[in-house]
RNA sequence: GGCGGCGUGGCCGAGUGGUUUAGGCAGGGGCCUGCAAAGCCCCGUACGGCGGUUCGAUUCCGCCCGCCGCCUCCA
């Protein structure tokens, strides 16, 4: 079974599923009030990746990521440009899908809303309050975190530790410097909702305990994001779920950092790249295989010479796909189907070791070129067949890692279709400059050129 | 100040107490090819520094140096 490394304990340990045979999931999604960047995109793709390890390991996977569509970041962005909290939400929102598309990952199940909860996070908070939890202020709701068991376990420090080193700022009403707000009463400005506090809006923390515990139930599999948010975010939701007493999740996994010049990727640091700039530039697959040759817990350095290699890697497995002529495998192929749709046994299994490896992505990276090689040996040794059974292997286990592979070529215009045969035409009769002619001409179409037994074959 | 992580061959990046190597990219040599391209074969013998444990450490322990992160909004 699948080892998970978890926030909680520090140790990676096997996941233990509150359901045999079904996983649930909750990663935390993106407030969209601004395009999304490198760093979303690493965490989409780890999730996205686990995710579609776990149905091929045969689970049914409920996956639900939220958009958070309202928090200061966005009222501040609709006042400076004159509209509406709900447009700037729609508008980045958009902009998120279509990044998440492009790079190839699976839509969750469902997408909840955080305005959607806003009645539920107002129960959710009165319950807290009614506990004696929680604690109204002249200017919200907190949370006391001195009433957790065990506040700091995701930050992995006690709470004495993290109240040494936490910032306060004067005429802040907090009983501990460490509470944290449930509920903002109105300031002026925003959208408000009504609550027995007087009309205001949610703090960040309690959408995601709703969300999560609403959809999925208690006791739900695994809490993911980025590691930046272990605390406080999740400490904080977690803090939430321990006041009420109800079980929360099971596990938590978080990924590590995109660096760029050795320093965290953040926007406080302002030193972030657009996931949609990076699109633009370069194959999209070319970043999911940059983020799976590292480890999901290891800093990733995202720089013009690490995607160059990386799209190097990917050109080097479409090779294999074009040569063997292999099409992308129906998806839902399960690691017990494999076998049957003509994968290696023996390779699958290896893939499936490394994966439950704490999801060692580079390892089974290393399966999967390992299968090219062995494909492209095989097929030099004149033995057609066993070469295309490593490179279908290596393709179904592509696409459990979300990496499709350019399959047949590409259709030709009529142009260049009549260069291609004139091309085989004049090698045929030994017209060598004439054939080097058509080459160039083709490769300044922006066509790759490569003759095999066949004749010439092109691909971009 | 508290807590945590990292330092591997030209680059990226796994891993392990010792016999045979992660893998990729780049580079060199060879094969194949009309020439290329792609591919295959071979090659570099790396683990921050100083001690310690050990028959033996890159892998364990200690110290040091360097880098990074969290403790505040942040994927």
């Amino acid at each position: 079974m699948l080892r998970l490394h978890d926030t909680a304990t520090g140790t990676v340990r096997p996941l233990e599923l509150r359901e045999e045979g079904r996983a649930s999931i909750y990663v935390c999604g993106p407030t969209v009030y601004d395009v999304p960047h490198l760093g979303h995109g690493r965490f989409s793709l780890v999730f996205d990746v686990l995710r579609r390890f776990l149905e091929f390991r045969g689970l049914e996977v409920r996956y639900v990521s939220n958009i958070t569509d309202i928090d200061d970041h966005i009222i501040t962005k609709a006042a400076e440009e004159g509209r509406s909290e709900a447009e700037v939400a729609a508008e980045y929102e958009a902009v998120w899908w279509d990044a998440m598309d492009a790079l190839g990952v699976k839509r969750p199940t469902e997408t909840p809303h955080a305005t959607a909860f806003v009645p539920d996070m107002v129960r959710l908070i009165g319950s807290l309050v009614d506990r004696g939890v929680a604690y109204e202020t002249t200017d919200g709701v907190y949370l006391s975190v001195d009433r957790i068991d065990g506040y700091g376990l995701l930050a992995r420090q006690d709470l004495d530790s993290l109240r040494s080193g936490a910032r306060v700022d004067p005429g802040e009403e907090k009983r501990s410097p460490l509470d944290f707000v449930l509920w903002k009463k109105a300031r002026p400005g925003g959208p408000t909702w009504e609550s027995p506090w007087g009309p205001g809006r949610p703090g960040w923390h309690t959408e995601c305990v709703v969300m999560s515990l609403d959809l999925l139930g208690e006791d739900f599999d695994i809490h993911g994001g980025g590691l930046d948010l272990a605390f406080p975010h999740h400490e904080n939701e977690r803090a939430q779920a321990v006041g009420l007493e109800r079980a929360f999740a099971r596990h938590w996994v978080h990924n590590g950092w995109v660096m760029v010049g050795g320093e965290k990727m953040s926007k406080s640091l302002g030193n972030f790249t657009s996931l949609t700039d990076l699109l633009e530039r370069a194959d999209a697959r070319a970043y999911r295989l940059l983020v799976l040759r590292a480890h999901y817990r290891s800093p990733i350095e995202v720089t013009p010479s690490t995607i160059d290699q990386a799209e190097q890697g990917l050109a080097r497995l479409d090779d294999m796909a074009r040569r063997f002529d292999v099409v992308a495998p129906a998806t839902g192929v399960t690691a017990a189907q494999a076998p049957g749709v003509g994968a290696d046994a023996g390779a699958v299994t290896s893939f499936v070791e490394h994966m439950d490896d704490d999801l060692d992505t580079p390892g089974a990276l290393a399966e999967i070129f390992d299968l090219a090689r062995q494909a492209h040996s095989a097929a030099d040794d004149a033995k057609p067949d066993e070469g295309r059974r490593l490179a279908v292997t290596a393709a179904v286990l592509c696409n459990v890692l979300g990496l499709s592979l350019a399959g047949a070529g590409p259709s030709l215009d009529a142009d260049v279709a009549a260069l291609v045969s004139e091309r085989d035409a004049a090698r045929a009769g030994g017209d060598y400059p004439r054939a080097d002619a058509i080459r160039g001409q083709l490769e300044a179409l922006g066509w790759v050129v490569e003759d095999g037994p066949e004749g010439t074959r092109l691909h971009r």
